[in-house]
DNA sequence: TTCAGAATGTAGCATTATTTTCAGAGTAAA
DNA sequence: TTTACTCTGAAAATAATGCTACATTCTGAA
């Protein structure tokens, strides 16, 4: 079944992706974000909206097995028949070929009702105030995480580190907590992820840091974190997954549109500290080279 | 609103049926029997479908209020892709009182984007054989992330080490990994991260480790990392969003249920070892309060 | 760096699709 | 039946699509 010419045309992209050259990647990526249909037009249509060239286009039709562009759409246009008149058109599911049960489509559900739900009760001028805080050169930035949240305080961490200085992640050791805590001043901004089961250490963290001055961003689930009395501002997330454990994708999400909400803000600033970045990458690849 | 030229197809077909002759009705028949497919070939295929001459596709096409039969073939596809884009209901905004155009809006229309486009072209067997991979217990399984993805795989790590033993994060400095790739023996399992820009020591690894016998499952993006050739198992997973960078978070999704289902997988184990961390947490605890 | 080989795009051509023209068939009224 | 009219399809004209050959660019190895 790992024949070249059998299965759909998605099919038959995917089992030949690691073979594509650059531009047929490109070509094949622009036909599954919108398949079948991009596939459906004239083979100009597909090639411009792929940026690719025309023979480009033919050279893969031949690839996946068919005998030419045309004969290629007509396979399109038979699977999306098929698709179309099957009873109950599969568009119920998220992963096609997966029945309603699987752990995939059921996990898409929960997924997209947690971001449902935690948008619609998201206070807005708390996320602008949020990028506004981040967004300050003037205040030194503290980042820190629980067992499990500490990969969300890291992912925010690098992604900051790239956009401003005076961004400190503090390691999940509490012994060391007094140390950064002796640092912070009235201004500064604590980010603090404290999911259940929350973290007895956190709070006190939280408590320490705002004694000195410093503001608290919480992020934090819908139960709500003890430590949000502390807060400033405070992102309630809802976590619930069919599973054992917390679901982190919606917390990663709100990370992601506060990062480039804070970039956007800055963009002169963090253009030039990317391209920077770029250049001192490359250097420490050519010491590479001699050592 | 009877006007001629608005609407869908099949409307403006069924608003004129009274004013249609003969042989444009055996060919509207035709043409909404199999809507829309059948008006997707050429406009010889769909004559000849229909028992009718090409020139009366032709007029039809005008009639109903189009240019020519190529333009009403458009109106066709962008009426398709819009019913096939929105198998889940597109929300006008997810945000409540938030417009479109706030960056909260445009990240949550862009991720599901991503999650769709994501599980679409999943293939469930992969998914399926690398749960295998991971809940198999005489396996070592190593984890190895890039300068981004290292949270993911700082995340996956947190929770096998909970669900299993013998799991490894292999550390961000590329110096210390031939160590790491030395123990590494027939039916072991590296799970590793590279979206781009793709690492050239992350290449390396998978090669090295391949070669010792163990299974590469690689996480990466649409366009594919250069290590996907040694790669037993692969999950693409889409990451564009609005902003410099890149969205981990249908990443983080599939992650998240790779991991629910091994834990399925192994419900037993896991939830002794949870309980035997829980004990273990408490006694920690309990020896901080004597220091 | 240089060079070979692969990948990609440009240009032109053959092919195919679409439209126009026009002749014949069908139809209804006188 | 005739006549005027519309409808329809065949065939030619026009337009476009898709393919091939070739030139250029890119990539990776020596």
């Amino acid at each position: 079944m790992s024949e070249t010419s059998s299965g759909t045309v998605a099919e038959r992209i995917s089992r030949l992706f690691e073979t594509l050259t650059h531009a047929e990647r490109k070509l094949s990526n622009v036909m599954l974000e919108n398949y079948p249909v991009s596939g459906l037009g004239t083979i100009t249509a597909l090639a411009e909206t792929a940026e690719v060239s025309a023979p480009t286009v033919a050279r893969m039709a031949r690839k996946l097995g068919y005998g030419g562009f045309p004969e290629m759409q007509t396979a399109l246009r038979t699977e999306l028949e098929a698709t179309l008149s099957s009873p109950i058109a599969k568009h119920d599911s998220w992963a096609a070929n997966a029945p309603d049960t699987h752990i995939l489509n059921r996990f898409a559900e929960a997924v997209t009702d947690n971001l449902r739900q935690t948008l619609q009760q998201l206070d807005l001028e708390d996320f602008d105030a949020v990028v506004d805080l981040l967004s300050d050169p003037s205040r030194n930035i503290y980042v820190v995480g629980g067992r499990i949240s500490r990969s969300m305080a890291d992912y925010l961490f690098t992604h900051m580190q790239v956009i401003r200085d005076r961004v400190t992640l503090i390691p999940p050791n509490s012994n060391t907590w007094p140390h950064y805590v002796l640092n912070m001043t009235v201004g500064d901004v604590l980010v603090a992820f404290d999911i259940r089961r929350y973290e007895h250490d956190t709070h006190r963290l939280a408590e320490m840091a705002t004694e000195q001055g410093a503001q608290l961003v919480l992020f934090t689930d819908q139960w709500g974190s003890p430590a949000a009395k502390h807060a400033s501002h405070g992102f309630r997330a809802r976590i619930e997954a069919p599973s054992a454990w917390d679901s982190s994708v919606v917390i990663m999400f709100i990370l992601e549109a506060l990062i480039a909400a804070v970039e956007t803000e800055r963009w002169e600033e963090t253009r030039n500290r990317m391209k920077t970045l770029e250049q001192l990458f490359d250097r420490t690849k050519l010491f590479r080279k001699f050592t």
